[in-house]
RNA sequence: CGGGGUGUAGCGCAGUUUGGUAGCGCACCUGGUUUGGGACCAGGGGGUCGCAGGUUCGAAUCCUGUCACCCCGACCA
């Protein structure tokens, strides 16, 4: 029996594949580890992996040790299971929403799974580390989290338990911190190109529940990512359009009396340009949420050809919001709000930057059925502050050259922050430096999710036919076909190969004797870089068959040359 | 949490309108013929038709409830 996945039987492994394409699987990558027997969902957003998934995970987690340890990390392991007390004493117990699963256990104590490890990497440090002369240190963990998305989708890439590198550096400056930062930075730009991902960049991003100042997310730029980047091909501006900003074109209309209009039944932004033939740009949206709090409704002002960004809304207001639907009791007039002569008593109102010193725009009039028009905001509007809270557009003016933005869809695949005090002060931790003095040491914390990487490495290296893995992440580099193998000739030679080339590589042979097709569609599938195939006519000439997964190479060798000639073209794929 | 959809064998599906013995293709097992892109012949195993109630002589099918999964939105290190 074989005792290794390393080296394996194809008879012996387990795993299904089947040439159905899934109904419920949307995905390139979710796809075809479905079908080629990778991984199985076991709940909603929950997957056992199979051994060719298992493999391909373990070699990534091992190119993610190998560069962490390179920046001098040091690696630790940390429960899943955690005490709500390490929770509440950083205040994320209470700030965090139902995503963080909160359970008790026998004798009633609150207990938390790890969504992130913040907490538990400074329960660990503080007690670690109390000198200076300690400092400074990354440690980190590859360990399996648990959050309880609202909606997991797309196989492995967005689920609710997966495995996640994770990684917590303590600095007793600013500067120690940015310096390491940058290195970090550095080492997952090396990640996901040894992982054999491409187009892979940093955005500057939302810093979210972390909290902290400095964010950097990585994205996989994909057209099925569920985040949106915005950038700047000229110069180097990248952001999710979460943070992004842009310059706004003004509008130069001439200043005008205001006037009412009757405007029956019009009650959004397309129809009233269309009703009273005037752009988009010309009007005034009212957009109206709630605060999570339930303090009052806030009244969100901005350019009628724009769209309010919730992310930086958040941020002005303090509080999340959400987009307010039941209008009673709200004292609003809705389809019908606007900031001329508005009673804001209960409201609070939130004026975009969009609108700053426009002229001549038309608003809702507070009354149902009117609008006025000819409003100009700096001579009838009183603003105390105008907040930049709308969402960039395509083709928006890049704010610091100047030239249009683009716009893209990609794939979270890794982030880092800079943290700051945030856990170590409210988690009393200290250290005593050169003075003598306690001091509080300064964070910074960085992820990168094995499973969701493993998934864009399909999206970035497949055919038709299934994944053609990098080699540095395939599970088996090389994949035996055995046609023909009711002949001696043909099974001798193969298990001859397969006994030779497992001593140097992680080998795969199909000893199952199935017909050429159903050999093919399965290499195609588990996707090894190099595939050598045994016929009846070539060993016949004592020859082999050598092709590569992307079909780049193929050429017909000498069987006693195999080994030299699979050294030769590993060297030469990706 | 809102809107939509689907639950029948491991996978893909038909059957439900109009109630009457549980079906098809692939996969799986046995034997045989095959073997350069999912080949063929013969035989076989596998289902409380998501679950729970109800109507009925009789329910996959009709009614009520419930659960799960998928998609869109909300949400999200």
């Amino acid at each position: 029996m074989e005792r290794s996945t390393k080296y394996m039987l194809l008879s012996k492994l387990l795993g299904e594949r089947f040439k159905e394409k899934p109904a419920d699987a949307f995905m390139d990558s979710h796809i075809f580890m479905l079908r080629g027997g990778y991984v199985r969902q076991v709940s909603n957003g929950i997957f056992s992996l199979l051994p060719p998934a298992t493999r391909a995970a373990k070699k990534i987690e091992q190119i993610i040790r190998e560069e962490m340890d390179a920046i001098d990390g040091q690696e630790v392991l940390f429960p899943v299971v955690l005490p709500a007390e390490l929770w509440q004493e950083s205040g994320r117990f209470e700030s965090v929403g139902s995503e963080l699963v909160r359970f008790k256990d026998r004798t009633g104590r609150d207990m938390v799974l790890g969504m992130t490890h913040e907490e538990a990497a400074v329960h660990m440090a503080r007690g670690e580390a109390k000198s200076y002369q300690k400092y400074p240190f990354m440690i980190y963990q590859i360990q399996t989290k648990f959050r309880d998305e609202p909606r997991a989708r797309g196989g492995l890439v967005r689920v609710r338990e997966f495995t996640m590198k994770d990684a917590y550096s303590f600095h007793t400056s600013q500067e120690d911190l940015e310096a390491y930062y940058e290195r970090v930075l550095e080492a997952y730009y090396r990640i996901f190109q040894r992982a054999g991902l491409s187009n892979v960049i940093a955005i500057q991003s939302d810093t979210g529940m972390m909290g902290g100042c400095k964010a950097h997310e990585f994205m996989y730029l994909s057209d099925v990512g569920e985040d949106t980047i915005v950038y700047c091909e000229h110069c180097d501006y990248k952001s999710n359009m979460e943070v992004a900003v842009s310059h706004i074109q003004k509008g130069c209309a001439e200043e005008q009396e205001i006037r009412e209009v009757h405007t029956p039944g019009i009650k959004d932004i397309a129809s009233l340009a269309e009703f009273l033939n005037i752009k988009e740009s010309q009007t005034i949206k009212a957009a109206v949420f709630f605060r999570r709090d339930n303090e009052m409704p806030v009244v969100v002002f901005i350019r009628g050809d724009l769209q309010v960004n919730e992310v930086k809304l958040k941020k002005v207001v303090g509080t999340e919001v959400f987009p307010l639907n039941d209008t009673t009791g709200t004292g609003l007039c809705f389809g019908f709000i606007g900031p001329y002569n508005l009673n804001a008593e209960n409201v609070q109102v939130i004026f975009d930057k969009s609108l700053e010193g426009e002229k001549n725009l038309t608003c809702g009039a507070n009354k149902t059925d009117y609008h006025l028009m000819g409003i100009s905001v700096s001579r009838d509007l009183k603003v105390d502050k105008f907040y930049d809270v709308s969402k960039v557009n395509e083709g928006d003016a890049c704010l610091y050259c100047g030239s249009p933005l683009k716009v893209s869809r990609g794939i979270e695949v890794g982030n880092i922050f800079q943290l700051g005090t945030k856990y170590t002060e409210s988690m009393n931790m200290q250290y005593m430096d050169e003075e003598g003095k306690l001091k509080t040491p300064i964070m910074g914390c960085y992820g990168i999710g094995v499973g969701r990487l493993l998934a864009c490495v399909i999206e970035d290296n497949h055919d038709e036919y299934g994944p053609i893995w990098p080699k540095a992440v395939a599970p088996w580099l090389i994949h035996i076909c055995m046609l023909n193998q009711t002949q001696p000739e043909v099974n001798d030679l193969g298990f001859k190969l397969y006994n030779e080339l497992k001593k140097d590589w992680d080998v795969l042979l199909d000893d199952r004797g199935a017909a050429a097709g159903v050999q093919f569609a399965d290499a195609d599938l588990l996707g090894a870089p190099v595939r050598i195939i045994l016929s009846k006519r070539n060993a016949a000439n004592g020859q082999v068959e050598i092709v590569t997964r992307d079909k780049k190479i193929k050429k017909l060798v000498q069987a006693e040359n195999v080994r030299q000639e699979v050294s030769s073209i590993l060297e030469q794929v990706k």
